[in-house]
RNA sequence: GGACCCGUGGUGUAGCGGCCCAACAUGCCAGCCUGUCACGCUGGAGAUCGCCGGUUCGAAUCCGGUCGGGUCCGCCA
């Protein structure tokens, strides 16, 4: 059962505008908020009147009440009103079963213009009008008034509630790290805050709390968790913002297991607590290594919520010696050349039509394809194909058997490098999945995806790169293969036995987008040490960036792990949305300017000279005059 | 850094070389209306079509640039 309402009466309301039932009948009532609509009828006058807990129709009589029917008629949307009247059972036929509300009314006896209102720029009152989003983000304060942006709020709201709850009942103490820190190893730009008492010198805001959460680690604090501000410079998307939110966690004392047990806890509690009404698909959550997920799914975040695997057609492409011999030249040379001829089954495309299918084709090499073999299975059971020619009946019924196809489905297949033609394909996935209306919108697929690889190897700068984070731990069986052909860890090359260490690090996926990711850390210095040599680190360069925690770890650090999971794309899933922004009060635009605030703007001449700055381009806006 | 899409009364759209001193809906203003709930009816105001330049006899419409917004690629462990 909910908690019991708190009062939520105040010197200006003796109820709220979603409050009042019928057998409040009689009982007199003072409600105060915005006009949500008024219906003026000549000598009868209604007013909804709106806050964020409800609606409730007022009713003036000119007969009754000619000074409150007078100042109703002065009323506008939006004025901020406080009604005294009545409370009274709506005449009979005249009930309204949309609103909790509509079983009664409020008969005026005093209205009092609390504030006017300019006419909106856009319709608070209507739920289903399009708006333009700089409109709404300019106006954001009547854009929030609107009640499906309060619902997120509210969803919001209960999931960071939940998440604390869970957290502090299971004994993780909720500690804050501080927005002014020093630069953090991690991949994106920093936002850098200059210091004005050093000057030349600059804070960074966290693109995490990463490093703060492991020094608590060895501070002792061995189950933290916060609800983190986060700054990442780099450009944005609609699920990507300059700043967001996350859920920061880290235990100690832990192994994968424990970890990605306790998540899996917390996030099932959570989702029933935030949103009961939609199903978990599967606890325990699917657990896929890395290699897995993008063998059947093309994605190292896959939306399980439904099929269409990708099938391997290797094997109905080769002769009997194992040698390629499809008879296509493009599946011969993939196969000859180390890589991969795969496909996925739309089901009932089979009749697509040539346009559709070039449609797809041009996705697919917009994701890095050469291109996109089909075969299409009719209704009658016939093929039709561009490749037909190439492979023979015999050949394509070969690959259809082996694709699981069925009458009226339609094979499209990938020949290409094994990371190309897996990605390819998961993208077609989802963009298939979706158009044929595959997954259910309801159901919370979460999933776990672990074992990535430690590092991938960055060409460009002659080195390993950690696919994720610098301080994840290796696989315990791998650690041996954190080594280098040439014998030093300062000499990499591609083909170093590193390139196969896979990581303790996992992800948690929610219907095919990533949600949060973690890793047990490596506690042992001597470990850090080879792992962050392995990806150029110098020890000089080492103690310039990771001073501080390095020398944490030489005090005692106990075995620790942990996660961080997006906070803003997590409740944008609940709440039916792809844009993080929907579930934010006040998020930036594209370009990261807020249109409200008209943030960035140019710093005051004072704010240069305490800083010690100068600004050496020509501002944009200054350059026009 | 790149690709694509969008920009027309307050709002959302239509118009895509001359029929347009721009249409529709809604909102706004005024009047009427005692049971509405997207109330209704009548009337009215409101737009130099994001901005600059070009093509043309003629541009909301075509072209170039620019600004703003969005989607995507790069980027974001």
């Amino acid at each position: 059962m909910p908690a019991p309402q708190p009062s939520l009466a105040t010197p200006f309301r003796t109820h709220t505008c979603g409050q009042l039932r019928s057998a409040d009948e009689g009982a007199e009532a003072t409600l105060a908020g915005w006009v949500h609509r008024r219906r003026d009828h000549g000598q009868l006058i209604f007013l909804d009147v709106r806050d964020r807990h409800g609606i409730t129709q007022v009713v003036v009589d000119r007969t009754d009440e000619p000074a409150t029917h007078a100042a109703a008629s002065r009323v506008r949307s939006e004025y901020v009103v406080s009604v005294r009247g009545m409370v009274a059972r709506r005449l009979p036929g005249t009930e309204n079963s949309r609103l909790p509300t509509g079983a009664i009314e409020l008969r005026a006896t005093e209205l009092v213009v609390l504030n006017e209102a300019k006419t909106p720029p856009f319709y608070v009152n209507d739920p289903d009008a399009p708006i333009d989003e700089t409109l709404r983000l300019k106006y954001r304060y009547l854009d929030i008034r609107r009640e499906a942006m309060q619902q997120r709020l509210l969803l919001r709201s209960r999931l960071v509630q939940a998440i604390r709850e869970v957290h502090h009942a299971e004994g993780f103490v909720e500690v804050e790290t501080p927005t002014l820190i020093k630069s953090t190893p991690e991949g994106a730009r920093d936002f850098i805050v200059p210091s004005r008492l050093q000057p030349g010198t600059v804070y960074a805001l966290p693109q995490s709390p990463q490093q703060l959460k492991q020094i608590l680690m060895v501070g002792g604090i061995d189950r933290y968790f916060q609800i983190a501000r986060c700054y990442r410079d780099e450009d944005l998307r609609g699920d990507r913002q300059p700043e967001f939110t996350q859920l920061d966690l880290e235990m100690s004392f832990v192994d994968e297991a424990a970890v990605m047990d306790f998540v899996e806890r917390m996030v099932v509690a959570v989702s029933r607590a935030t949103t009961p009404e939609r199903p978990i698909q599967a606890t325990p959550f699917p657990r896929f290594t890395f290699e897995e997920a993008m063998e059947r799914f093309g994605s190292d975040k896959p939306d399980v919520r439904f099929g269409m695997e990708l099938v391997d057609l290797a094997p109905a492409l080769v002769d009997g010696d194992g040698q390629p011999a499809s008879g296509f030249r493009v599946f011969d040379e993939a196969l000859a050349a180390g890589g991969r001829v795969m496909a996925i089954v739309a089901p009932g495309m089979g009749g697509a039509t040539r346009r559709e299918i070039d449609d797809l084709a041009d996705r697919a090499r917009r994701f890095g394809a050469k291109g996109l073999a089909w075969v299409a299975v009719e209704a009658d059971g016939s093929m039709r194909s561009p490749i037909a020619k190439f492979l023979g009946d015999e050949r394509a019924a070969t690959i259809r058997e082996r694709a699981g196809a069925n009458k009226g489905d339609l094979i499209l297949v990938v020949a290409d490098a094994a990371t190309i033609t897996s990605d390819v394909l998961g993208r077609l996935r989802v963009e298939l999945g979706a158009r044929l209306g595959l997954a259910d919108p309801d159901v919370l697929a979460y999933c776990w995806v672990h074992r990535f690889p430690m590092y991938q190897w960055d060409a460009d700068a002659g080195r390993w790169d950690a696919t994720h984070n610098p301080f994840s731990g290796v696989v315990p069986e791998d650690e041996a293969l954190l080594v280098t052909t040439s014998g030093d860890v300062a000499n990499p090359s591609p083909d170093d036995p590193a390139g196969r260490a896979r990581a303790l690090q996992y992800d948690v996926a929610l219907n095919g987008w990533e949600l949060g990711g973690g890793s047990v850390r490596i506690h042992r210095r001597e470990l850090l040490e080879r792992s962050f040599r392995l990806q150029g680190y110098t020890i000089a360069r080492m103690r310039e960036r990771f001073g501080a925690i390095l020398e944490a770890f030489e005090y005692g650090a106990p075995p620790h792990g942990g996660i961080a999971i997006g906070i803003d794309r997590w409740a944008a899933l609940l709440a039916y949305q792809s844009n993080i922004r929907e579930v934010m009060a006040f998020p930036k635009t594209q370009s990261g300017a807020d249109p409200m605030l008209e943030a960035p703007a140019p710093p005051e001449p004072e704010q240069y000279a305490e800083l010690g700055l100068r600004f050496v381009g020509v501002h944009p806006t200054t350059a026009a005059e």
